[in-house]
DNA sequence: CTTGACCCTGGAGTATACTCCGGGGTCTAG
DNA sequence: CTAGACCCCGGAGTATACTCCAGGGTCAAG
């Protein structure tokens, strides 16, 4: 069991930004000692972690907490609950395509660069998004 | 040559993001009309379509202005600009280890739940992601 | 028993990316 | 020539995700 700050340090997240978290339904500190102080362990940095890497995933916090509900329900696993992993998915894998799509085009113009004597391609970019037909979701 | 509310419903945008894009130095309209309307034509709607393609892969709004003014230079292709390039796709890269770790979590997690017998694990998720051993860049 | 490093709460402030509004011009169809 | 649908600008408001106080308590070391 250990205080904030030393969670803080473990997942390179601010205090406040963990208060913050907590505020928002995503943590619960494991325990609180005598004087009020927040107590965390080990499970703690783990979904700090995992709320670290949803985000670099592009999903808000809100969408987070939901994954976290999602994931610790130990029976009730049924419909929604699984339409919403599905979702989820579906979501992630398109945001892949994107970004493969990015990459590519990104490689491309690299390329382009690589060779100083042809300027580079006024549209490599655009194009390579075009050529991968990806579908950007409709918020 | 159309008017804003076209582009708008042909990129599924609204006037006013259109605007703000302008205001932020994303799209330029292409012209003007004597009473002042902004004018477009398709390749505004090929730039709209790419900053959306590139939001969601995670970009800041500065960050496609970026990409777009890399994307622009003809030919000074040097240097920083490469830099840059390169620079973005480790970024997409690592976030697309992270995408995949999270799919299949998510996997793992609508398995579990097919065969409702077995109560979902607590972890699978966690545990999925701490396996493909993803770094979250830090900002 | 004080100093410094830590913790608490509540609330205000910031950056990003829109979104809405008021007040007013433009333009096309009837 | 007027009604309705469109456009303009400037500025205020909103949601998300922090970030930073102020004012005060806790605690281990010297």
């Amino acid at each position: 069991m250990f205080t904030i700050g030393k969670l803080a340090s473990l997942t390179s997240v601010s205090n406040d930004t963990l208060r913050y978290y907590e505020q928002e339904g995503l943590v619960e500190p494991a325990g609180k000692s005598p004087a009020g102080y927040r107590l965390y362990d080990k499970d703690s940095a783990r979904r700090i972690r995992f709320i670290k890497h949803a985000q670099n995933c592009g999903f808000t916090l809100a969408e987070i907490r939901d994954l976290l509900v999602l994931r610790g329900r130990d029976k009730a696993c049924c419909g929604d609950v699984r339409t919403r992993a599905v979702e989820k998915k579906l979501q992630i894998e398109s945001k892949i395509r994107a970004m493969k799509a990015m990459s590519k085009a990104l490689d491309q113009l690299i390329a382009d660069c690589a060779n100083e004597t042809q300027p580079v391609n006024e549209c490599t970019i655009i194009a390579a998004l075009e050529r991968a037909n990806v579908k950007t979701p409709v918020h």
